[in-house]
DNA sequence: TTGGAATGTCAACAAAGCTGACGTATTATT
DNA sequence: AATAATACGTCAGCTTTGTTGACATTCCAA
């Protein structure tokens, strides 16, 4: 299907062969390797997976965030997320705190060490991320972006887009 | 570190802050789980899993390509490659003939049926793909896949710039 | 007070990665 | 011709991270 000659000229009609759209894929794919190498690197040292990067990441973003909530955005298992977390908490890199108006509910927080951790991972990625955009230059950023957003599951989009800062 | 106020202006200095880079981290992760939505789908019905596709997905890429090569651009041992290709073999998807000048060498190509998966999976994510191109535009896509290439280690850029047609 | 969330935990299992060891062709080197 | 190296396959065992299913506890709300 589709694999015509040469991009139609108009603004947004179809404009891509089967193989542009093929290259994309493995663009994500082996970005995505890259993406995960550094924090990887990191974690093997540690004895934590990446699972444990996904948990740390978001209770930094979103101190205070619940277990359900947790479950929500990671979109795993209660028990798998439990047994990240259980570590964790262990270790004493995450806090669980019962909720005091819901006292059902577990309120997670980075303890001190936690956000050492978070950190560490953090600029390794974000490191290369930098670079990358820095390569690709503004214009390409945005691009980036926008492409990414819209590949995202409709329920996913939401949690993307709500940050506590409103800068974006 | 950069926890700066607006972009500087200028063209290539620094023009991000780390929330703003902490979010295309999460675009990725988010994106990611859109992008393998739709195969993993499909494979479950079959009984088969992401590492499947890949395999798949590759051998349809460079019909004849070598076990070594393959497990190069996977970065997966190969006990573990060859656990999934000895059930594509088995299937009846993949064969694999002995090398004609190196008869050490096994060449993977995708039967009639192994095309036929290889279709139908590329197929629901090439729609995707092509769905976020169409919303994003035409710029976004260039942006998009500077930003990855810029992403991938440095072999990985290799496997992926040499592909059978030169158009890209 | 009773039903239903929210959470935690136990057990068992599967996918897909890993290491290490070994065997067997085949090719390359000495 | 003998030896080394390469390509591939396989066995065994281990880890991480996901899955179900079952069950207990706690607590909110009707």
């Amino acid at each position: 299907m589709a694999q015509g000659g040469q991009p139609q000229g108009g603004q947004s009609l179809l404009f891509l062969t089967d193989d542009q759209v093929r290259k994309g894929i493995e663009a994500m794919f082996f970005a995505y390797r890259g993406f995960t190498a550094d924090p990887d690197r990191i974690l093997t040292t540690k004895a934590y997976g990446r699972a444990h990067h996904r948990a740390v990441h978001f209770i930094h973003r979103s101190p205070g965030t619940t277990v359900n909530n947790l479950l929500n955005i990671l979109g795993v298992t209660k028990q798998s997320l439990n047994r990240v977390l259980r570590t964790l908490i262990a270790d004493g890199l995450v806090s669980s705190t019962v909720g005091r108006v819901d006292k059902r509910e577990r309120h997670l927080h980075l303890t001190d060490a936690g956000a050492a951790l978070e950190r560490e991972l953090s600029d390794a990625q974000c490191d290369r991320m930098r670079r990358a955009y820095r390569t690709a230059g503004p214009e390409a950023v945005a691009g980036f972006r926008a492409v990414l957003e819209a590949m995202m599951d409709e329920d996913m989009r939401q949690h993307y887009v709500t940050t506590k800062d409103g800068t974006d």
